[in-house]
DNA sequence: GAGTAGTGTTCAGCAGATTGAACACCCGAA
DNA sequence: TTCGGGTGTTCAATCTGCTGAACACTACTC
């Protein structure tokens, strides 16, 4: 990836109020993004930009923190990360509540059924209710999607408005795919999005993987700040009927009301 | 090496090569560890002794690399923190291969079982495997329980050296309880550790949740880096029988001997 | 109203973090 | 052996991020 996310590209000119947190955080990243999540002092300078020095000094305070680790010559996130993502999904009441609607629901509960987060043109997963056996999902707690590769992604951007959209995706933009029904432009995504404002609902056609469908219905953003959240189904395509399809957004609809509710 | 806990105390006096990601990082822990997971820029300040102007500073900071968020006055954790966490676990190769085993084995398979990794006095919870939907745990992934509380706690300290024991449980300390079974000082602990190292697994007996049991295993340590890893079995006391047990045993210690095996 | 206690923000000056060249080290090739 | 390419570390000079008092603001109380 190299030069695709910089946020700062080249020497970060931008001034940023605490210089060396902004880097920091820039390191946690490329650790992050790394394939192998394993890179060298000289690896996270020379694709960050940094003065080797500055790195290292950079790598201690982290690794004191535990928020890398040292493994020989390699520096790898640390597991203090697993402890503060941890925190921040247990002060998500909605999570909770998630996981009691769907053990509870009567068709939902013998489902697959994801919480997520939008997050710039991503989609997190925050958690997975697994009623389904058959049904298992590759993707963990915590994983990204590009927005328009899922059902999820497709519902919550529908909650934006047109120019917000507009900039993530100007026309002519070709998306990212992974199968062959995959949508391939920012034209058709937009096309999609109108469909989903009319119907409610999100629809997903082995779109990420074949054989598989989901359907998605966004949480209603509960007052000004918070997250936009969304809530998903995952279904085989080969035992998937419409009528199931009707209760299970029937389900999801309610849950997502209850949400978005501050009143639980 | 030197002082661990040096960053606390107050105006951590301790120099650090890069103090204001080392304040930074102090800043996440005070915001994880906050009961309401909110905390304004004075309460910071305060709590860690760093000026208002430079807390302001590493709050931009943060905010712009999204580790916290604003909501109003007050600041919490960041949603990048759980991709951040998910990466890490994402490349633990143990916990992929843990799903995979309980998945097939005879016993393991329709038990609730838990990796979970060893993070100074307590244990952190890496992933959960669930194959009893009678046994639900009110514990999450990422969440922290003080070692003396649960089996793999204490499989875990079992495998350090004594006077490291000693130098976090000196005789007379009194140990966290959660029921009137759980261990109360660090010589119960102790007295425990031996007999886990003779019979090379541990047991609780409801010691953190009235009417459940549990068994752990330690995986061995492979090559010198790398975090102590252990896996438990949770059952509940009612159902619970000794032959029942030997079994499980049997199967985690299989279990940590091939994840402690670099070869799989 | 004025008063009080809380919030976060500003800015000039100085303490100090950042820097880059030089250093020490390890490994494999010739 | 000596070389070359790779690693991470050192340190004094410099430039810059940090500081603290003063500020602006809101929300209460009286």
């Amino acid at each position: 990836m190299a030069d695709s996310r910089s946020s700062r590209s080249e020497g970060l000119g931008a001034s940023s109020p605490a210089p060396a947190v902004t880097r920091a955080a820039a390191v946690l990243e490329a650790l992050a993004e790394s394939p192998s999540g394993r890179l060298t002092l000289s690896d996270l300078s020379r694709e960050l930009g940094i003065p080797k020095s500055s790195t290292s000094n950079l790598l201690l305070a982290l690794e004191e923190a535990r928020l890398i680790t040292r493994q020989g010559a390699d520096f790898a996130l640390g597991r203090k990360l697993v402890e503060l993502g941890a925190a921040y999904l247990s002060r998500l009441d909605e999570v909770q509540e998630f996981y009691k609607y769907c053990e509870q629901a009567p068709t939902l509960s013998g489902e697959t059924v994801r919480i997520a987060m939008l997050d710039g043109d991503h989609v997190i997963y925050l958690a997975r209710y697994e009623g389904h056996p058959a049904v298992r999902l590759t993707s963990n707690i915590g994983d990204k999607m590009p927005v328009s590769l899922c059902s999820v992604g497709k519902a919550l951007l529908a909650q934006l408005h047109d120019h917000d959209i507009d900039s993530m995706f100007p026309d002519g933009m070709e998306l990212p795919t992974m199968t062959a029904n995959s949508l391939k432009t920012a034209e058709e995504l937009k096309a999609e999005i109108s469909t989903i404002r009319q119907q409610g609902y999100a629809f997903e056609d082995e779109e990420s993987t074949v054989g598989v469908v989901c359907l998605a219905v966004p949480v209603p953003t509960h007052g000004a700040h918070g997250p936009s959240l969304g809530l998903s189904v995952t279904a085989l395509k080969a035992t998937y009927s419409e009528e199931q399809g009707a209760l299970m957004v029937k389900e999801l609809k309610e849950l997502a009301r209850s949400l978005g509710n501050p009143m639980g």
